[in-house]
DNA sequence: CGTTATCTTGACCGTCGTCAAACAGGGTGG
DNA sequence: CCACCCTGTTTGACGACGGTCAAGATAACG
């Protein structure tokens, strides 16, 4: 009887994604203490500031990575979706930089850093795969830059919307137009950087125009094209970094 | 007679301040047929969008990498400065995802890509250094997403100038806590997701309040301590990917 | 020097933030 | 089963931070 596979083969098969890994890179990974650990929902994996002698890395759930400013505000600089590795940058880290909440109950794949570490200096397969996954989630940061910095409130939530997409549907986590929207329209505002109240009201401005429609947390995407074209969207971002063996993105009608 | 260092050796030493580089490992990347470009004020070195061959690491000047949205407006999202190796990035990118701008006459190492990889695929050291180095440009990403998604203008704004005064005189660009600003007060905006006329209003607040002095290009920094909690900087997002060996950053009356 | 880019300033406007209250949904316990 | 509460959503009125537009002052550059 064939049973799911289990966190770390999960994180493995992901790691591949990025570069090629032999048999023997794979068993070196597998032979790594790795533990499996589950999160409440609104729970910390990772507290912002402090040190740690493990990479937490997303294997089943939902989870975002945000800082706090000294007023106490609120950025989300990225999320963690189960068959992505985000996260792999703490490895050269002993202090964390970010906070990593749950959102829905999560678990994760718990990395000993100095040993992935001290692998990924001496084996050239799997440091290459880190650092391509690592250059995937730093591109995903620089869209988001161009996004706040320089989109206005449509824009900023369209270009989102697309990207949660196609990252949700690539994992099997989106069935064709259609999405649960796991954030809330508070955590929304802080990713977007703009208010609840704002994101509530652009929200409404994207399903007046026919681009969305909700129902519950879920998400349907109504035209996919036009709302591509508001946001600015491509696909480019988020698919330069996979071999092609990575599993296709869905149909997009622009660029 | 000694002669300045060349590009090459540049470049090998700064990523080597990422993880140990070997005598022999040196050499490889020294075999790679690294070219040395010029680039005038104000060309391009990479264009978004171009596919290209290469991948530039800047070994003299200064440069901006910018993204262009659909509505014509930019978004900085790095700077390059030498003696740091941003851009590594684009190692496995075959279609350049940001355009890089010289803002004064630079000079750029200019790596073959494909040779490069292929390297950083083999060797476990570079190709460990390299996630290093793409793992510290993405901190930096990560903390210009709280700047200007979370801060207002003058806090954004501290903490750029904080940043860059750091960055700077690690590089020995900078004498105490007096720097060229490079960046023209619109280029300044498209950094920070502002305009160039609130830029300027910010930073007179800024001089106003006797937080810094400006005479020409100059910026001084007079009151460093403050200008940290006002930009809530701390150097950790830019110094915890470094050997010791690195430089020691400036004394931070903060944090 | 003349020409152009950059900086500076003012007046005005709009997107988005703030504050506050009402509303909906989901879970818990009496 | 309903009262209750908690969290999240929705809506309105109002205000402000920063954008826009435009003109004049400085500085950079050939």
């Amino acid at each position: 009887m064939m049973s799911a596979p289990d966190p770390v083969t999960l994180f493995i098969g992901r790691l591949a994604s990025f570069g090629p890994l032999s048999v023997r890179d794979r068993k070196m990974l597998e032979d790594l203490p790795i533990k499996s650990r589950s999160i409440d929902a609104g729970d910390l994996v990772v507290r912002d500031g402090d040190a740690t002698d493990d990479c937490a890395v997303i294997t089943g759930g939902f989870a975002i990575g945000y800082k706090t400013t000294s007023m106490g505000n609120r950025q989300i600089v990225g999320l963690s979706i189960p068959g992505e590795t985000s996260g792999l940058h703490s490895l050269f880290l002993t202090v964390a930089d970010v906070s990593v909440q749950a959102l829905v109950r999560s678990t994760f794949a718990i990395l000993p850093r100095a040993a992935f570490r001290c692998l990924s200096m001496t084996n050239a397969a799997i440091g290459h795969a880190t650092a391509v996954s690592i250059s995937a989630e730093s591109a995903i940061a620089r869209a988001w830059l161009v996004n706040i910095g320089r989109k206005d409130a449509r824009a900023n939530m369209a270009h989102f919307l697309c990207e949660l997409m196609v990252r949700l549907e690539r994992q099997g986590l989106a069935d064709r137009s259609r999405f649960e929207l796991l954030l809330t329209q508070d955590q929304m505002g802080d990713a977007l950087g703009m208010t609840a109240v704002h994101i509530n009201r652009t929200l409404q401005g994207l399903r007046a125009a026919g681009l969305i429609e909700k129902d519950g947390r879920f998400i349907d995407i109504k035209r996919w094209g036009d709302l591509c074209d508001i946001g600015g969207f491509t696909h480019r971002h988020l698919s330069s970094f996979h071999e092609a063996e990575f599993p296709i993105p869905m149909v997009t009608s622009t660029t």
